[in-house]
DNA sequence: CTAAGTGCAAATAATTTGCAGGAAG
DNA sequence: CTTCCTGCAAATTATTTGCACTTAG
């Protein structure tokens, strides 16, 4: 249970441990596709846990700033979140029906970094990179 | 001139062409890195062309249908746009003064696509690719 | 002329913030 | 108890929309 460790580790640096901070550490988790504001406030809803949208924002913040979780930007209206401990990976979101699926890729990006790094000057800290399609589903 | 053929295509398919929509047309074409709605009405400013925010957005919108630009999503405060004629290439974003450059790289991802498509059954349409890191300049 | 472009004010939508009350440790 | 968490309402920011007016072709 990698939701588990992870509030283990919040109660040994002394931060306190809410129904709804470990309820979403659970939701994110197991759900493998990042999530947004509003949908993590709705799958906590689903787990009898009703917060405030302000909440599930200063929650976010707050898994932000420990290092537990990160933004994932795709470019459509809101933004979504997931684990920061999973395997480094990418994502496709089907044009259509808009649904995420997390895809395990490989370092193909080391290389092209040091070329970066080597033609620019900028010191890489990390990339974003994902796809977009129409899923088996949508292309009917 | 890249943004004189575009005007001149506008022209042959009955689109009208005003004084904004040639200026942000040739914005576009010099500044070679994404810019915003609100960079785009400050551009026009300096050249001496005042107009609303909404002109900016709807402008946009005419030219995204047009296929003659195309949304950068970088996660920050706003969507950026950048012609659609370049070449393809990605993005890095400085995280410390949020500078933005073209970065043209080859299409390493050709291969991992297929792969993509192989695996999931997605057709993928296109990929975001960006780079974040600290500039030179930041790097002090 | 006449459809397309524009400004302005108001509407949405995502996210943030101030403040006062409530709960975890 | 005392700091952190929370709700609520109001503020902010990016973007959209309705309506009446203006202009490019």
């Amino acid at each position: 249970m990698d939701a588990r460790i992870l509030i283990e580790v919040l109660q040994k640096n002394g931060h306190r441990v809410t129904k709804a901070r470990s309820a979403l550490l659970s939701i994110l988790d197991k759900k493998h596709s990042p999530l947004s504001a509003m949908e993590l406030q709705k799958l906590l809803e689903r787990k009898g846990i009703i917060v405030n949208k302000t909440t599930i924002y200063r929650e976010i913040d707050f898994l932000i700033a420990q290092n537990i979780i990160h933004s994932v930007a795709l470019g459509d209206e809101a933004t979504r979140y997931e684990l920061s401990s999973r395997d480094h990976h990418h994502h496709i979101q089907c044009t259509s029906c808009g649904n995420v699926v997390d895809l395990p890729l490989n370092n193909e990006l080391k290389e092209i970094e040091k070329q970066i790094t080597r033609g620019t000057g900028y010191m890489i800290e990390k990339h974003a990179l994902e796809f977009f399609g129409l899923c088996k589903n949508c292309q009917k």
